[in-house]
DNA sequence: ACCTGAACACCGTTCAAGT
DNA sequence: ACCTGAACACCGTTCAAGT
């Protein structure tokens, strides 16, 4: 958005490294975030008074620089007591935590959710603490992957449909047309409003509800 | 993939028209089907020998494509008996169709998910046909579209995540360091193998059938 | 080793010009 | 009205050249 004046660097290698891995996922976080950003390489390599092509001697290319940042991601997330608490208690913040860190991140959320978590430390080590509780209430074992699998989808199809208008299957131009679907909306966003929620969120909040204790019956 | 010569055309209006929405949307799901096809508008106009300039005088831009490219998803994934059956019975093969169409236009999910859908009357007339269905059997209004969301948040984050490699969550580097995680993942894995399904298709219906069952006595 | 700078093959979009 | 063709402001990526 603001505009950055070219590098006033000259050419050649500068006396200390002026980029590293971290602060260039610091400042894609940031890039991220601003809202209607353009997720772009070249917008980021702006943000760091650099040039694009110097990104390249970190991260081999986009996919790369994007599959780093879930790595940071799932630190953002945090832990929220799977070592103590019972998965489906635990398994609240979490979801509303990634759901919310996720929402931060419109432009990448597709590419965060499609490429492969193989070989991400942070990542791996995330899902072992949630499996391990899993595991230790005494869930079936081979079902304990499809759980969190389920959850996570939710999770990220919530995020999606968190960057939708807030009213998007209100039937604004034909409400005669369908008139089962306009009573439910309008009642669906008056009952969030009373909770102060937006109606994505209550939906979030509903449908992750049914579907722990969805998950909770299908492991006894 | 398949390169195109350009257009032999010569520039002025052709006596009849070459294009038309119907035909630009056929090419963009062909287009759309064909893996690791990049969904670029340069590419569909080579698909139908034109410049990519002629699209714009059919759709603004390319967010317009891709909302009308949802409207005709919208009547592939088609009814499913919500007329005659229960809500809880018709979802689930509405729900394999949804992700299964999704799935088969990978680059465009993420879109097709975040545009609004208002406005669009094959979008709203499928969702009046779902809200119809809970209505008649008494699902209480104002969780009807809250239900609808979560099962569709569902559905589009299950597409997602089919298209990450089928052992995402395999800790393949350091297995030792997620001993939890790697006995879950193979059990799901085998499990999944004994039925003939993919551990993403088996996670789906576990999730589909916890959701759906949640979702039912959240009703009552 | 770490950056600039130029170059390449792309994008999406706009718009004048042709029929 | 419906297309071409040229132009514009961008992309991501590669690579030689500088220190």
């Amino acid at each position: 958005m603001t505009p950055r004046s070219a590098p006033h660097r000259s050419a050649g290698r500068p006396r200390a490294a002026v980029l590293s891995r971290e602060l260039i996922l610091e400042a894609a976080f940031a890039l991220a975030d601003e809202r209607g950003a353009d997720f772009t390489l070249a917008a980021l390599a702006r943000k760091l008074d650099v040039r694009p092509s110097a990104l390249h001697h970190y991260f081999a290319g986009k996919d790369e620089l994007i599959a780093g940042m879930r790595g940071r991601l799932t630190l953002r997330v945090g832990d929220h007591g799977f070592g103590t608490l019972p998965w489906y208690e635990a398994v609240v913040p979490w979801a509303r935590a990634y759901r919310s860190t996720l929402g931060a991140h419109p432009g990448i959320i597709a590419a965060l959710a499609t490429l492969p978590v193989a070989g991400e430390p942070e990542s791996i080590s995330d899902y072992e603490r949630i499996a391990e509780a899993f595991r230790r209430d005494g869930y079936p074992e081979h079902r304990v992957v499809p759980a969190i699998v389920a959850i996570e989808s939710f999770v990220i199809g919530s995020a999606l449909d968190a960057l939708a208008p807030d009213d998007n299957l209100r039937p604004v131009h034909r409400p005669d047309l369908a008139p089962a679907l306009e009573g439910a909306e309008r009642a669906a966003r008056l009952h969030a409003a009373e909770q102060g929620a937006s109606a994505a969120t209550a939906a979030f909040e509903f449908g992750l509800e049914a579907l722990i204790a969805g998950l909770r019956a299908a492991g006894r």
